[in-house]
DNA sequence: GATGAATGAGGGTTCATTCAT
DNA sequence: GATGAATGAACCCTCATTCAT
């Protein structure tokens, strides 16, 4: 099946897959998830995944990237509006990160990295290099920015940027863990979060 | 094997297999790992494993315990500290978090959780109570102190404690997943860190 | 697709499909040749094949009969010639034989039946009824007639026609399984062979 | 399991299995054997067969192995005695070739040789090496010293060893494909043969 | 008739767990 | 208690065959 020539109803058996998979892998890993399981809930046989990818890790592959494409195309939206100041593109970008991770299907991607990834190489690079790097990148423009305009206190260029971004990951992994036993205000978490490092570093 | 009548060489001969397993759950993970590696890694025959552990989820409750329950004192142990200052108080707990986290075995027991966690429902709850809850506590009861002391503004005894331990946890995701492609200077991290949000809670 | 309504063209592409197998059945074995190899050297899509031949077992016999049917000519004219003195009636019959098995096409249908004749009896009988007994018919009649002719000696015409044709399969069977060890010089072999024979059989 | 270091009971089950994958796959070729029914005739769990052999090459290999080693002791024993005339030691040789390939076990091991021996070279030089070339030299032998000491004619030492062994190959095809269709004798055969090749090399 | 996507039974292999020694 | 051979359920993947277009 080559994937330039799929017609309009293939391509859309291909997202009918992978959905199913996201799924799947949700709720069981990776590891744990069974093809006929994924089969199953894309409503196909067990063959037919194999025509649209050559093994599980393909199948891997194409959840990731399904997720990660469109989200690289919200980072990068967030950080293209340069009117604004500094300190609103940084809650901006915070807040995009934070809403993708904390919620929906980046926080499954997040989970699936962590578990494969080690054990994926190419993945582990398309994921640093697609999201995390330009994401990382964004915030610190953000940071130069506030600081040339004297918005931000001098220095403030040189932090490391997941300072700004960690409190994201965590409400992401807080999601994945414990989200039954400890319910999180990922709103209110975010506001405090950019409402107390915002302080720390205006000038 | 009953866990209280163990003799010494038993006790040993326990932790050996829990610390082949971490060492095999870090390079394989917990569903890649083979019980056969383990074993070898233990030097012991396959059959051993399962007289110190009943199946494959309870030797990874071993290596999650034996790795927690150490850790557990040490935040008890930064949180007893009363003396200080709720700042360094506060830099002491991070900082502990953050070691922890950031190097060693608590990452891979994060790694595991995040993998495995969902699946095993003890496990999850057996660590959010004994490590997560308490460690957010203690954070929770710095910043209230300082409050009440007049060393944190108005309003921060309310502020969530993830906003302070979140760099800790992005640490330890980045040291799983992108160490060889982007090394992080974890103290550096940390100061900065620290450095920006005490600033941003500073009366 | 009904074989004696077929058009010119539908002749020809049944024709395509079968050399193509005949080559991958070479190449791969019955077994492991797969009906998309077949295809795809047939140059036609997978689906035709279903339209020439039932299934995998009917291309394996029309591979079988496409090849074993013009050899039955060559033998019955090779034995038709009845002028010649029996040794050199003979000496044409083994050599029509041992051309055609130790190379070309025959060799490859030789190891098709070797390999899957056991499990396809009517091929076996086919094969056995079509070209085996009517070459060692051949074979006897020469003997029977030099025989009664004094130009072989007494108890010739008894003799089992397989002592004859023996180095032929032996030639084929070589060919299969060690041309690149040790290649043979198949006119020499069958030169020697008949020399031999023949001057044990002379009066 | 190393085979070196394995008990006698071990080495019982691993004949087993070998006595038991020969049967399956004289019944249904290699590649139409299953794993499963080797297991059940050699009345062990699926997983033992992959204790003993690590796949189903490797199982090929020690069925092929079991059955070539014993023989080339046969054809070592038969060539060493080197007492008797020529004649009586060609007839003995090839006596002890057509035995073996007529009947019992030789004649799976040619039949699997041919199906799958292009497949997997190593098995092909292995059985080349072991048992056809030995068996040659020891056929060219007896005629270059029956034609040094006058007892067969002159150039009988250059004739292709094939020659002499080729019936005896023929019958084991025959006996392959044809046994139920047109039994064969195999010992009026070889006898047939003999007499007519050791006629035509006498001087 | 021709196509090739879809199907799903089947089989090789792995590995957690058991148990006889 | 310690061992490691034995077990068999489970799962990925292949490929002969079907069928809607």
């Amino acid at each position: 099946m080559n994937e330039k020539t799929m017609t309009r109803s293939q391509e859309r058996r291909r997202e009918d897959i992978v959905r199913a998979a996201l799924e799947v892998f949700d709720r069981d890993g990776f590891e744990g998830a069974r093809i006929d399981d994924v089969a199953a809930e894309a409503a196909v046989a067990k063959g037919t995944v194999y025509l649209y990818f050559k093994n599980k890790e393909a199948l891997l592959e194409g959840v990731i990237h399904g997720v990660v494409k469109p989200a690289v195309a919200a980072v990068e939206e967030a950080a293209a509006d340069t009117d604004m100041s500094a300190a609103d593109r940084l809650r901006r970008q915070i807040g995009v990160i934070g809403k993708r991770l904390g919620e929906g299907q980046m926080n499954v991607i997040l989970r699936l990295m962590i578990a494969e990834g080690p054990k994926y190489d190419e993945l582990r690079r398309f994921y640093f290099r697609e999201i995390v790097n330009p994401g990382m990148q964004a915030i610190g423009r953000c940071l130069a920015d506030g600081e040339a305009s004297g918005e931000f206190r001098p220095g403030t260029g040189q932090l490391h940027p997941q300072v700004f971004a960690g409190t994201a990951i965590m409400a992401a992994v807080w999601r994945i863990l414990f989200d039954d036993l400890r319910p999180l205000d990922l709103d209110a978490l975010l506001r405090d979060h950019l409402d107390t490092v915002l302080d720390g570093i205006s000038a």
